[in-house]
DNA sequence: TCGATAATTTTACTATTATAGAAATATGGA
DNA sequence: TCCATATTTCTATAATAGTAAAATTATCGA
C-alpha cells in the first residue's frame, strides 16, 4: 500500500460522522445497512450522509449495492485489513499483532 | 474510548508526514528515535516536524523522553492498541481480528 | 558564562474539509 | 405516465489543518 492510499483511508475515518458510520457498519456485519437507516440511526441529514459515504467509499473502506429504491452500504473487509496491515508493518519484532491478546471482544 | 478521542488519533495519522513518522517509529521499536534523526530520515524541516510530533503526542500515539540535548520519540503501544480495538469493536461475529491470518509480517 | 547544537514556539499564509439547503435524479407502484 | 420515496449533485459558507521562516528556549562542553 502507498502512503497516499493510507492517508486517504485514515482521513476518511478521522471525522466524527464518518467514524460513527464506519463503526455502525462494522457492527452491522456483511449485510450492511441502507443509507436511509444509517441517516436515521445517526441523525445525519441525507445530503451530508451522502458526502461522507462517498468519502468512505473512495477510501475503499465500504461497498455499496442498490436494492430497489435504497442503496445498501457495508464494510469492505479487504480495505480495512490492508490499512491495518500497513499501519503495523514491521512492528513488534515480526509479530504483527500489536495487542491481539489484550483486545476486547 | 470516546468518539472524539478516536477522531483525534485518526486525524493525527491521516497526514502524510505524520503517518511516515508513525511508521518509522513502529519500525524503530521501543527504543524510538531522537527528533533530529527523524527529521533527517524523512527530510522534514525541524519546525514542521515538531508540529507533527506534537499532534501525534497529543493523540496519545507516541511518547517522548529527553536525552541530553535530544528528545527521543517512541510509539506508545497502549494508545495504538486502544485505537485499533475501538475501530474493530464488535466486528467479525465476536472474533476481534479482522484479518489476522492474512496480515503480512 | 559563552558558543554550539537540538528542539520548540510564534506567526502568517495557504489550502482543504464539513455542513446542509435546494434542486436533480433514480426506482417502483398505481 | 404520474406520484412518492430514496439518494445524490450542486452550491455557498464556515471552520480546520498544513507549512515553514524567524525568534526563542534548553542542554552540554570548554
Amino acid at each position: 500500500m502507498e502512503v497516499k492510499t493510507a492517508v486517504t483511508a485514515l482521513t476518511a475515518l478521522a471525522q466524527e460522522s464518518r467514524l460513527r458510520v464506519f463503526r455502525l457498519l462494522v457492527r452491522a456485519g456483511s449485510d450492511g445497512q441502507p443509507a436511509g437507516e444509517i441517516a436515521d440511526s445517526l441523525d445525519i441529514p441525507p445530503a451530508t450522509l451522502t458526502f461522507h459515504l462517498k468519502e468512505l467509499s473512495h477510501a475503499g473502506l465500504i461497498d455499496s449495492t442498490r436494492e430497489g429504491r435504497s442503496i445498501r452500504y457495508s464494510i469492505r473487509e479487504q480495505g480495512v485489513c490492508e490499512l491495518l496491515t500497513y499501519l503495523l508493518q514491521d512492528c513488534c519484532n515480526g509479530q504483527p499483532e500489536l495487542c491481539g491478546s489484550k483486545r476486547k471482544k
